[in-house]
DNA sequence: TTGTACGCGTTATCAG
DNA sequence: CTGATAACGCGTACAA
């Protein structure tokens, strides 16, 4: 059903094995044959067959993404980035929904070059044990060692967006985020955010820290009313994820608010979105793009060398600054 | 490097083509060897090689998903739902989030034996004209008639909701969505609006129907507080998406209004995530589950049979109530 | 019940 | 420059 180079070669009166070379472009093949081979290609509407290339070759030029069942944002970004960051390595980027252990298998049976997994809590990893021939590189708590891993630094992150209301003057700082111990991730944003508190000595207090149950806008704004409510009145909000900080902002408008003058926001999460917001948000965290590109670097240096360990160092994370932030009112 | 059955073969002391026929559980092997050649195989992490498997059977078992990119909550569960499904039909789901030409071409080169393509907007497909050899479905707009296409049907789906209302008895009826006229799926609902509107001669007024730029929880909240504070004062709300809906319901709270006591609530979207939210939403729409097989299943049948002319249904929508109307306040 | 031989669509190596 | 031909890993008739 499906042509093949030889309906191509016996269409340009040709031995298959040129059809070939002149498909990829070798020097071998005299100009005039090639452009007649190209052109019966084309007209035939010839297709490469990857399974028979990589057969042979040994390579797919596709690297397998494991993707939790993805709903937040800052996510989407970094997918979309990834896949253009791989395009321009001239590889192509499939993603697999599936539970990380069989994702893994069809990835291995396809023989994609590596794979790249998203992995956001660490539990699920730790019963199933992986095996996997293909390269594998972990974004986030892989809870295993035996698979090298990337990790963005997180603490520094948000200590960093302490740092720099503190060196605004802000003495009041809030934090919104997920305050249980579950999660390595947001456990250190938490971290970062006390240790900031501590080093630049500035005012505690039982309700300067808000509890959400998920990373999502509706979590923001409804902590960032019983934030406003209680007798904490922060000049400064530190938010611990985008969709969050669409919340706060929703939220503090709602109270009649202004940002950046009443309060300041600065947001985990540096992702292009940001800007889009009502109010442009300073942000802090690794810019998506730069992410993705040491990501796809990082996984293509285990590639190239499967063998050697490669300890990777966490991701730089960079400060944003937007209209979000000025010193407190007074 | 990578295992292949001839290893295998070696280990269990047969010919590889027994191993072949042991591992596709063949009537044909003595199930003592055929015991020792999967414990052999185990032992030695062999993994099929997906490449040469469907070389030569000419299948993949794989099925290719395009995805715009991917922001929308009702799509992600679309999506997982779609894996599911396929996964009970023993097939695999691979998505890309590459532009449609280049995705197409990717799982053609791959033959994966059919491509499913979500289409929000039809703009880009008209230019580029789409060849594929394997089989297509379109979920949305395809714009062209050259490939088989599945639609829900929008119209009746907003339609009956406001039929809903109506026989409860609400005479002032709202709808937030998009009203400009750019996307086909769009304008669908609309019209089926304003036909309920008509049908069951309700109250019209310039602002019962208020635009959105995008179908996001933020415009939905906007659109919600501009409603209120207009001159027109509804007893219940159509909205066009969940996100929508997320949002509307924060802006209704937020003006110390109840649903469904003093407005009454029904959004587009027939997601379980409906009932997730702060109020469990009354719905309309196909259930996410049916579509989902509903596609797999047609696509399937395309598979199948790939010449013969597949007009599809609109598949059914239903009204799934859960606790956000109730009749008017008097 | 098991083994042999061939072909799937490519690339790569050699001869011509 | 071009054309045979041998792999690549697997399924499958066919032979043993």
């Amino acid at each position: 059903m499906s042509v093949t180079i030889k309906d191509v070669a016996r269409v340009a009166g040709v031995s298959y094995s040129t059809v070939s070379k002149a498909l990829n472009n070798s020097p071998l093949v005299k100009e005039k044959t090639k452009i007649k081979i190209l052109q019966a290609a084309k007209q035939l509407g010839y297709q490469p067959n990857f399974a028979a290339k990589s057969l042979v070759s040994k390579k797919s030029s596709i690297i397998g993404v494991v993707w939790p069942t993805v709903e937040r944002m800052a996510w989407s970004a970094l997918a979309t980035n990834i896949n253009d960051a791989l395009v321009k390595k001239s590889y192509n980027m499939l993603l697999s929904i599936n539970p990380l252990a069989s994702a893994i298998s069809i990835f291995n049976q396809f023989r994609v070059d590596g794979i790249l997994v998203f992995q956001e809590e660490r539990t699920l990893l730790e019963s199933t044990d992986i095996k996997s021939t293909v390269p594998i590189l972990f974004y986030g708590e892989s809870g295993s060692s035996h698979y090298p891993e990337i990790n963005v630094n997180r603490r520094k992150a948000i200590f960093e967006a302490v740092r720099y209301l503190a060196e605004m003057g802000h003495r009041r700082i809030a934090y919104i985020g997920d305050l249980s111990h579950k999660e390595a991730n947001q456990q250190e944003k938490l971290i970062g955010f006390s240790e900031g508190i501590m080093q630049f000595g500035l005012v505690s207090h039982p309700d300067m820290a808000v509890h959400v149950k998920k990373l999502s806008w509706e979590e923001g704004f409804r902590a960032t009313k019983q934030l406003l409510q209680s007798s904490y009145r922060p000049t400064a909000i530190v938010s611990a994820s985008y969709d969050l900080s669409a919340g706060i902002i929703r939220a503090v408008r709602d109270a009649s608010l202004r940002i950046p003058i009443d309060i300041s926001l600065i947001s985990y999460d540096n992702i292009p979105q940001m800007a889009g917001l009502e109010i442009p948000l300073t942000a802090v965290g690794t810019p998506v793009d730069k992410l993705a590109e040491n990501l796809v670097e990082a996984l293509l240096k285990i590639i190239e060398h499967p063998d050697s360990i490669h300890p990777f160092d966490d991701i730089d994370i960079e400060l944003n600054e937007r209209a979000s932030c000025g010193p407190p009112l007074k």
